[in-house]
Parts: C-alpha cells; sequence; structure tokens
DNA sequence: TATGAATGAGTATTCATTCAT
DNA sequence: GATGAATGAATACTCATTCAT
C-alpha cells in the first residue's frame, strides 16, 4: 500500500521534529547540533537532511507548528467560555495565549519574537485557515466594525497581539518588570481601552 | 602620565566596539568572528580577549552603549518640542524613538528585542540616570499620577515602549503588517486611548 | 518479445550516459553525484547500479565511446579528402581530430588525456577494429614500410598523437602558448620532419 | 630574534609539504585528507589552514616545487656535460627530465600533465628565472635561430617538451605503448628531425 | 526489474581560546 | 600590555551504496 510508506515517512519527520523541541528546549538552539537531533530521533544523520534542508528550516517548521497549535486551542478556549462582549471575548483569547505559555516557558523561549507570524506570512494550512475565518467572522461582527475599516481593525489587533507577546517574553521569561500575573492588569485595561 | 595610557586603552576599546558594531550590522552577530573584529580594529587576536570576555559581552555593552544612546537622543528631542499636554509628550518621545530606529535599521536588526532593556536590568551610568530621573519627575508631575501609584505607571509605559519596540522591529524590518507610518497612526491610538 | 526489453534496456543506459555526459561537462566529474546523473536520466538511483558499477566505470565508457567516435569521424573525413601522398594523410587526419576537438571543447576538457586509449587499452569492437585494420594497410602501404618495422612505425605514430592530444589540451583549454589555429603549423612541421 | 619566528613557521610549511607529497604518491591526492596531512606533519588540522587555503592550493605548490626541482636538475646535468651541438644539448635535456621521473615514478603519477607549466604560467622566482634566461641565451646562439623567429623557436620547444610529458607519463606509468627506454630512440629521433 | 528511503562513514572548515615571546 | 601562531574540539554536510518493497 502507498499510503503506508508515507506514513512512516510522516512519522520519522515528526519524530525528528519532536527530538529537536526537546534538545532545543533543553540546551537552546545554538548548543543543539544536527547529531544530537539525529541520533534522538533514532535516524541517522543523513536521514535529517532527507527532511530539513538545514536546523533553520526544522526551526522554523517547529515554529510554526507550535503558533499553530497555540492559536488553535487559544480559539477553542473562547469558543467554549464565549460571552457576549467582544472586548472581553479578545481578552479571553489574549488570556488563553498568555496561559499558554505560562505552562509553557520553554516554548515561548524557543519561539521568542517569532510568534504571530504563521497569521500573516506563510500559506496557512487547512487548519489555521478556519480559525483566521473565524476570527475574521467575529471581528466583522462586532461594534468595532461599525467604527473601523477591515485594515484597521487587522492593524489594531496585530498590535495589541505584538504587545502581549512582547511583555509575556519579558515578563515569563525575564520577570520584568514583574511577574506575568502581575502585568496581567495593566495589558488588559490597555486592550479594554483601545478596543473600548 | 597614567592618564595618557588609560586613555590609549579606552581608545582600543572603543576600536574594537566600533569594528564590532559595523561587523555585526553588515554581516550579523552570528557570521561575525573575533577575527575580524581584532582585523577591523587593527589589534591582534589576543588583545580582544584583554578588554571583553568574549563576543556575547561586547555584544551586550554594544546593546547598552546604543540604547543609552537613543533614549538620551529621545529625551532631548522631547525636551525641545515639549507641549503642556502630557500624552503628547509621550508621544513625542515614541515618536523620536522610532525616528530614530527609522534612520538606523541596522541598529533596530542588531538590538531586536532587547531594546529598553538598559532602563531595568543595568547599574545605571550617570547618563542614563539622569534621564530616568528626568522621567520619573515628568510622570509624577502628569495627571496620570492622581490615578495611578508610581508602579502603575511605570508598568503601563513599560508595556507601551515594549509594544512600540516590538512594531518598530516587525514594521521597520518587516514590513509587517504595514510600514511603521502607515502603523503609527494606530500606535499613538493606542497610547493616547491607554493614557487618557 | 525479449528484443524490445533489450531495447529498453540499452535506452536506459544510453540516457544515463547522456544525462552523465551532460553534467560532466556542465560541472566537472567530481562535483556531478550518482544522484544528479540518475536524476536527469529519470531513474531511481538504485537503477544506476544495475548498469554501471560506479561513477568511475560509466566515465570509462564514456571516453571510449566519445574516443570511437572521434576516431571514426577523422578517418571518415580522410578517407573523403585522401591524396596520394601518405603525410598528407596523416596530417588530415590529425586535422580532423584538432577540428573535431575545437568544437567539442568540453569533451576535450572530459577526456584530458585520456584520449588516444582506446587504440591501445581496450578490446576493439568490430567498429575500432575496423579502423585500426584500415590504418594499419595505409602504413604498410607507406613509404615509410620501406625504412621502419611495424613495430617502430607504430611507435611513431602513438607519439605524434601523444603529441598533438597533449597539444591540443594545452592550447584549447588554456590557449598555452598560443591558439591551436598558431599551433597548428609548428605541429605539422614537426610531423612532415618526423615522417619525412 | 624576528628571524628565528620565521624560520620555525617556513619549517612547518615545509613540513605540511613533505607529508603532503609522501601522502599523495602512496594514496592519490583524492584518497588523502586533510587530516592525514596534519597528523603526519605533527600539527594540528587548523594549522594546516594557516598555510593553506586548500588541498588544491598545497597541490599547486607541490607541483611548482616538484617542477622548479626538475628543471633544475635537468639543466645542471646538461651544463656538466654540454657538447658543441645544440639539438644533442637539448636532446640531454629531455633525457635528464626523462631519468628524473624514471627514478621518481611516482611524482610523475602526481604531477600528471601539470608539468612545463611553471615555465609560463607562474611568476618566475629567483631560481627557475635563472634558468629560463640562460635556456634563452641557448636558443639565441644556436643554428636554430638563423631559420627561426624567437616565437616560432619557443613554440617547437614547448611542443617538444609537451610531447616528452606525454610520452613520459604513457609510457613510465603505464609502459603503453612501451617502456620509456624503447620509446627514447623514437622520441629522440623525432626530436633531431625537428630541430635539425 | 525498478525504486528511493535510509544509512553513516568521511571530510572540510571554522573559531574561540591559550600562551610563549 | 600586546602579539599572533597554534590548537583541536565541534559541526555541518555529502554521497556512494544498500536493501526492503
Amino acid at each position: 500500500m502507498a499510503g503506508k510508506l508515507e506514513q512512516q515517512k510522516q512519522e520519522k519527520k515528526q519524530n525528528l521534529l519532536t527530538a529537536a523541541l526537546e534538545l532545543f528546549m533543553e540546551n537552546g538552539v545554538a548548543k543543539t547540533s544536527i547529531d544530537q537531533i539525529a541520533g534522538r530521533a533514532q535516524v541517522a544523520k543523513g536521514t535529517f537532511y532527507l527532511y530539513f534542508h538545514d536546523k533553520e528550516d526544522l526551526l522554523q517548521e517547529l515554529i510554526y507548528r507550535i503558533s499553530c497549535h497555540v492559536l488553535d486551542e487559544a480559539y477553542r478556549a473562547v469558543d467554549s467560555r464565549r460571552t457576549d462582549d467582544f472586548i472581553e471575548n479578545v481578552i479571553l483569547f489574549a488570556d488563553a495565549i498568555i496561559e499558554y505559555f505560562k505552562r509553557n516557558r520553554l516554548q515561548l523561549r524557543l519561539i521568542e519574537r517569532n510568534f504571530s507570524w504563521p497569521l500573516v506570512t506563510r500559506q496557512m494550512s487547512a487548519r489555521t485557515d478556519a480559525i483566521w475565518q473565524a476570527l475574521i467572522r467575529d471581528l466583522q461582527a462586532s461594534p468595532l466594525a461599525r467604527t473601523h475599516t477591515g485594515d484597521e481593525m487587522f492593524k489594531l489587533i496585530f498590535v495589541i497581539v505584538e504587545m502581549c507577546g512582547s511583555v509575556c517574553y519579558s515578563s515569563i521569561i525575564e520577570e520584568k518588570p514583574d511577574t506575568i500575573d502581575n502585568m496581567k492588569p495593566v495589558l488588559y485595561g490597555i486592550i479594554r481601552r483601545a478596543l473600548g
């Protein structure tokens, strides 16, 4: 059967990604060698190059996958607790992302400032595309749509996401200027005023 | 004379910093070797280790110096055009920083998300300290002081600076989601509402 | 039908040879991988090993085929313009070879100093054998036969062919010490004196 | 003393060249790794790159040095047995080169067809330059000078050297079409006629 | 026969760091 | 202090060859 081989290949690629993620989080990207990644994935070194062009290529794929995963989880969190208040939904969304990174500090350290890119830079996969469509629908149904064009709304959301990501990084990774829990009120205050 | 020797040493250190800055901006930090830095600074490789522990050490010093320089320039820009409106002064400050990085894209690329740290992380030099004192005084004299504690104000400002830095990076370096000039209205809109 | 299968195999082998020749001439032997050869020949990498033992094996076959082709063409050129003067016929032969390599510099570069081998080293195929027989007949009918043994004549011709091949390489590939056209008078002068 | 360090460096370079020559002759260029060269020269691998850009760079230097050495030796051989007959002197020269390569087959295998280049391609060192000057003087004093221009004489000699080198390679390395001793009469016969 | 995924030994090259001068 | 030759561990990447399908 043709599908079986393809499945084995996907499995091997997944093994490499998983091994790399673990090692990147344990020792950092720079201090992880292809040797180690292949070793932990239980494949030969040459096999790595069958699936990725180089370490950077793998890292990009990893960041993309994590970002999609975070967005997916965040959007489902909003869906399950959705209110009638648009702004509160946005804050729920931001909070879900923040909570994810609180639970997964090492992933945040890995991603650094590269989160949020998948929304803009990459071809969207079926999965991200679905989330994105839903977000757009929500935005257009919101009170914001009465006073802002689509482009304006997009930029506004973009800046808010950047702000959250940036503060996440500082406060979760470095606890600067304070813990993320102590930064949340400030952050959500700004979001409320910005969208209100 | 002892002073002359000291002066020569400072000059050598400065040469190394300048050489490194040039090379980092030309080729990136990772692709710059200590060989190259020493070469361009016209000193022997061993001499490098007389002044810095390693490349990272030098990079931190560089980031610190650039950050101080940006803040200094921004604060002086505000001073020369200062209005009675606190919020507009904050925006003048942000704008001065943004304009600096517009003129010095490569420095922004080098600093990445590390800007703003000197305010918080480092021992303050006489110079930064003075700016910082002035900023605190301005903040305490502002209308904000009536509704916020010092700590709250600090966090608020911190988040705003992070937001500006982050958007600077995206829009100046990657033009995402738009040019920085097109992002300014969104950014300043958020600042006005956040502080208003 | 067995013949059809055999034909398909020969076609595949020919495809591999053609692909390899192109790649060898484009990038050089060392910088051509079996991957690339198989790729251009539109067969799987493993298939390569069904037809050749390794890259060197294929290269030898290629050199042999080219050499035969050159000799064949040169001999036919002499035949069509044959004179009564033996020495002039030899020069016609040399000239035909030189002109071939002028038109096919890249083949010359590939063959390097390996031309002329097929005359001596390899089992002769029906084709080369025929040419060789004709050459021998010509030699024995020549005035040279009166003063030289067969062995002496053979060595004489061998040295002349080596000389031509060597000068071809220098002058066509490197234009040293001059272009091949400017070297011809010297070369043919030596041949005339050597045989005269 | 400054000269001592320089001397040590030259010694190290010489060690690398010697080690490489040995290994190239034992196992061939392709099958010799930088590792091995450095190992046999008793230096660290990195040291290799202090003296040569890569293996090819070293090989060129080796070929150049060997060529100079052969020419030097051949010219001195002629000097010590010089006759009044120009042609016989040329043959003495050729014979000295041939005898050198008979004694040093492996060097011939290494140099392949690259011998004679130093005369034409490279900046001449003081040493080669001296030989070259002497050769030119001899040529101009020869009877050949009465019937040939300098350029013609140069090309004639060039072709003869190429011929000798090429036949050396075939007969010494591969004994084709016969041993070099059996080829000599043919070779010298051609030289006599070509110059006579 | 044909395939192409997998292998892993092999190699070139870089570069931070040391230390004798 | 200053030098720069020497080091050698570290690492990325290639590619001929095999073999299960």
